[in-house]
DNA sequence: TCGAAAGTTGCATAG
DNA sequence: TCTATGCAACTTTCG
């Protein structure tokens, strides 16, 4: 008894220090067979436990198994076999997680699962769709070129596998760390099976600039609510790690002979069998996969005055050919890495005047991350109720109104032409998103922002859920953002950047001929000139869903007593700061 | 603890 | 065409 008593707290400060334990006896043998073990000289053997087994030999033991394990594995012929688990991070370069896959020489196993519940739960355009299978193929070729090649499962991750860690042998999984709600409780559930099937489970960050925990950490355990906030700690932290090199060959002893042969269940998804027909979809401005990504990067980092020089408030958000980067996409996927990009940047900004955080190309990055932080630690981060960062205000749901913005019919030619460059092309510009956000919400038609949020999830390509959340929060008021009382107009605010309305004729055809002095409002136009246009108001284009001038200061007046609302709750409730008498 | 300062990017108008 | 200012007054952060 004595004995065993030695084992188990043996075996329990090997735990602690989070080696591999053995309950030796509960199944010596199907670890390692008796006569292994007298390889090892002084072990007995009897009644199917161990006895008598020397502290030092148990040391030897414990050290052991790995090696005695695999040499068992390779007495039968079998070989050590890793997944890497692509989610995100669909890409070879800067890719901790894939690297961590190889470095132990194993028989690498690339697999992306198409998971049932993004098909039924998630909202993902065709648009989407499209990219995502042109990022995988993408993935594919790239994996391809260095000996290997990309797994697709079909079907739920806590079901495909377990089948899978038996049917390869699997001894390790990899992956890179997911902060998203649905994310965490899927890679839990993977884990626990995974070390249940004593397999090693490694998941790192790549996805950020930083750990979100160390940010948080930080910040002595609170979640920053401002950008400046964010930017004061990251700033403590130093800057984000170095990406680490690309994979650009595979050892051999990682590479799978014979290759799976093509057309086998593992094969790429197509567009067919995601539920796209491929007549609908529009031309592809935008194609996904981490080749395009790192061409589209290297393109604009050459133009290093124009980078040096970026703000983004001052970028147009209705020009014919995006004004920004277009690199959210690639980053929402993983196609590019963060990290790669914030280095190159500062490679160009070396040595010349450059603009600076929050407007700059860098401070883009920085926003990515300070909503990617408060996402990761915001409960209900996506919904108004019970997410304690986002103001409760009493939106009224009007399925006519909804309906107007989603399908671009409000009768504002400008909130209707973004609203239809999102629906065919899956990216507008960020400026554009505010506009019809705002108008959605506090500005005009008083909808909950997170029917807006849904419809983005929808239909942008860089759908990414912390940064839609945190922005809609933020137009509509709800959090971060307070000065409701800066109200984008959705006929002025257009015309700084295109007082011709060329991005209006562009998007709505139908409006095409009317004079430029009218594109904004055309319901102002006397009928001879609708008829000249021969678009008539009313009847060829709607007419405006609101008043504006009207909607906005009855919505003014509604944002205020929520605002005051929301105060008296808060000093009712004893938390915060005591409420300041009105100035009123 | 509390007051002051600051906060990605509004609009309309006057000069 | 560009810039400054009033509008009305929010929240979070910082010292």
């Amino acid at each position: 008894m004595m004995m065993r008593q030695v084992l188990q707290d043996f075996s329990h400060s090997l735990a602690r220090s989070g080696c591999v334990v053995l309950a030796l006896w509960k199944f010596p043998r199907r670890l390692v067979s008796p006569a292994m073990f007298c390889s090892f000289g002084r072990v007995c053997w009897g009644k199917g436990e161990l006895q008598f087994l020397p502290f030092d030999v148990l040391l030897i033991y414990v050290l052991g198994k790995v090696v005695c394990d695999r040499l068992q594995r390779y007495k039968r012929g079998a070989k050590m076999t890793t997944i890497h688990w692509f989610r995100k991070g669909l890409r070879l370069h800067d890719n901790p997680a894939l690297q961590a896959a190889v470095a132990d020489n194993f028989e690498l196993r690339p697999v992306f699962v198409l998971d049932p519940w993004f098909v039924s739960n998630a909202r993902v355009g065709k648009n989407r769709w499209r990219f995502l299978a042109q990022t995988l193929n993408d993935l594919d070729v790239t994996l391809k070129a260095i000996g290997s090649r990309l797994y697709v499962i079909r079907g739920k991750p806590e079901e495909v596998f377990p089948k899978l860690f038996e049917d390869w042998k699997v001894q390790k999984i990899t992956w890179e760390v997911d902060t998203e709600p649905y994310a965490r409780s899927r890679d839990e559930k993977v884990e626990k099976l995974a070390r249940e099937c004593g397999v090693k489970v490694v998941s790192l960050v790549g996805h950020t600039l930083y750990n979100t925990e160390k940010i948080i950490a930080t910040n002595l355990g609170k979640t920053p609510l401002t950008y400046q906030s964010l930017q004061s700690l990251v700033a403590k932290m130093g800057p984000p790690p170095y990406p680490v090199p690309a994979l650009s060959s595979l050892p051999t002893s990682c590479i799978i002979q014979p290759q799976a042969p093509s057309g086998s269940t593992y094969n790429l998804p197509s567009l067919s069998e995601l539920g796209i027909d491929e007549s609908e979809l529009g031309p592809c401005l935008y194609p996904g996969g981490e080749t395009e990504a790192l061409a589209r990067l290297n393109k604009y980092m050459e133009r290093k005055s124009w980078v040096c020089k970026f703000e983004k408030p001052k970028t147009s958000p209705n020009s014919l050919q995006p004004s920004t980067t277009v690199l959210s996409p690639y980053l929402k996927f993983g196609c590019l890495s963060p990290r790669t990009m914030y280095h190159r940047l500062i490679e160009v900004y070396k040595g010349s005047n450059h603009t600076q955080p929050p407007v700059s190309l860098l401070g883009q990055l920085l926003w990515r991350e300070f909503f990617y932080t408060v996402g990761a630690t915001t409960s209900n981060f996506d919904q108004m109720e019970g997410n304690p960062v986002c103001r409760q205000i009493p939106w009224i749901r009007d399925e006519k109104k909804m309906k107007a913005w989603e399908f671009g019919q409000t009768g504002f030619p400008f909130i209707d032409a973004i609203m239809t460059q999102l629906r065919k092309e899956g990216w507008i510009h960020h400026l554009a998103r505010h506009a019809v956000a705002c108008f959605l919400t506090r500005g005009d038609l008083w909808q909950p922002w997170e029917d807006g949020m849904k419809v983005f999830e929808e239909l942008l390509l860089d759908a990414d859920w912390s940064l839609n959340a945190g922005n809609w929060m933020w137009l509509s008021a709800s959090a971060f953002f307070h000065q409701y009382f800066r109200v984008y107009s959705p006929i002025a605010f257009g015309k700084q950047t295109d007082k011709h309305g060329d991005y209006i004729r562009k998007y709505l055809p139908q409006l095409k001929k009317f004079p430029d002095n009218y594109i904004y409002e055309p319901w102002k136009a006397p009928l001879s000139v609708q008829k000249a246009a021969n678009c008539i108001i009313g009847q060829d284009y709607p007419r405006p869903i609101v008043d504006h001038d009207i909607a906005r200061k009855t919505n003014l007046d509604r944002m205020s007593k929520a605002y005051a609302a929301g105060k008296n709750k808060k000093s009712s409730a004893g938390s915060g700061p005591p409420a300041k008498k009105s100035r009123k």
